[in-house]
DNA sequence: CTGCATTTTGACCAAGTAGTCAAGTTTTTG
DNA sequence: CAAAAACTTGACTACTTGGTCAAAATGCAG
């Protein structure tokens, strides 16, 4: 019975206390940058509890196993990843509703890096700890938004253009500039870093995409 | 003096052994494998041995540490990844040269996503094994294909573009179905498999970016 | 302020892993 | 067909690392 927060089996609320609050949180932002930049297995217990302020048996304290900080860190920033497609509008403007989404994702991957790199490293080594998010959640929320876009390509205001993939060119087009800063810095040199940066990519992505989804006259 | 193809210290050639030879590719060949999955951290010296064939030690002796191995692989990797780019050809129609250069990468893509893959992890990691190559090699070859794409757009040939961008659009995309195919696979299912997925995607996603660039009469 | 619950940690353990070594086996070569 | 060179491996070492544990320190309710 040293697990925290349990006193008994029947008190399911799980009263979490300050201190709790306080540790958690911290554990949680530092195992975000560590395991962002190292991956689960790169990552060590250590070094997350060193950034976090605390020693390796206080941080099991909270988090018996190196997995369960890893799989509530995934789930924390999955909902938050999402989020911005939830939002696209079947009933706005087929342009402006994709033009937001597109902003939002890059102004995410710009003011949240860590979070895309986390979960691209997750995804790309088979995604293990979140298939089944991925085929419960994420899956029927792209259906539903891929059903919306083909609604605009039927009525003739998009090109006719597979829902699906436009969708995946948009994730991985302002993705990529999270996941593969190191390179896209090493090409552009220090143009990355200075302040219009992310509004020239914001505008080449728009630029391209929104012309190549345009509505067409003939074809 | 236990190290493999070293005789004395003036034989610079350094003369490979017709074993030496396929040792060395069925250990990189397995390495591949096992690194494009589990990562640097991720990969043990004793899956890639039993994968090759062969003992630890007798692995070791073709490449005395792990990071041989990695290294090797990468700079074996990054040369025939590249190689497409190059062939971009300056004096070609743009919207030809472009649609060749996506449909290869797509192609290429399907046929060795662990490459990609193996690439995708090192540089979502701080490419601490290549940064060099992709300063010294890399850039300079974006840089010229850039000036060539900044041409045809100054010539009129295409519509107004970022060529850094459109560069990095066309690899995000086309990469995005080796590096997050467990995704691609959880949204479109059984579709991913099929004969004609890889034709149906090079066509939608040069549909998007090639009317995205193509030129526009006014603006 | 006292006694119980919560939190914290030094010391430790067991498993896993990169790399070594010396002794054997096979291949090549004169 | 030796002898040398190249190759192979079982057994081992040193070190890292996830996780345990018991005891100490701290927080807090009455």
């Amino acid at each position: 019975m040293t697990r925290a927060a349990k006193k008994k089996a029947s008190e399911t609320p799980e009263k979490t206390t300050r201190i709790q609050e306080i540790n958690r949180r911290l554990i949680l932002d530092a195992a975000l940058d560590v395991f962002s930049n190292y991956g689960f297995r790169g990552t060590t217990i250590d070094q997350i509890a060193e950034k976090a302020g605390m020693s390796k048996p206080n941080l099991l304290y909270y988090f018996p196993r190196k997995q369960n900080i890893y799989v509530t860190l995934l789930e924390e920033t999955l909902a938050e990843w999402l989020a911005p497609l939830a939002e696209i509008d079947a009933d706005g403007d087929p342009i402006e509703q994709l033009r937001n989404y597109i902003t939002l994702k890059i102004n995410m991957s710009e003011s949240h890096p860590e979070a895309s790199r986390l979960f691209a490293n997750e995804v790309l080594h088979g995604a293990p700890a979140i298939s089944d998010f991925l085929t419960k959640h994420l899956k029927p929320l792209v259906d539903e938004k891929a059903a919306v876009i083909r609604r605009w390509v039927g009525e003739g205001k998009l090109a006719p253009v597979d829902p699906y993939h436009l969708i995946f060119m948009i994730w991985a087009t302002t993705q990529h500039y999270a996941d593969f800063d190191v390179q896209v810095r090493a090409i552009m040199g220090s143009q990355v870093g200075r302040p219009g940066f992310r509004e020239q990519t914001a505008q080449a992505v728009l630029s391209i995409i929104l012309n190549g989804i345009r509505p067409r006259p003939v074809s």
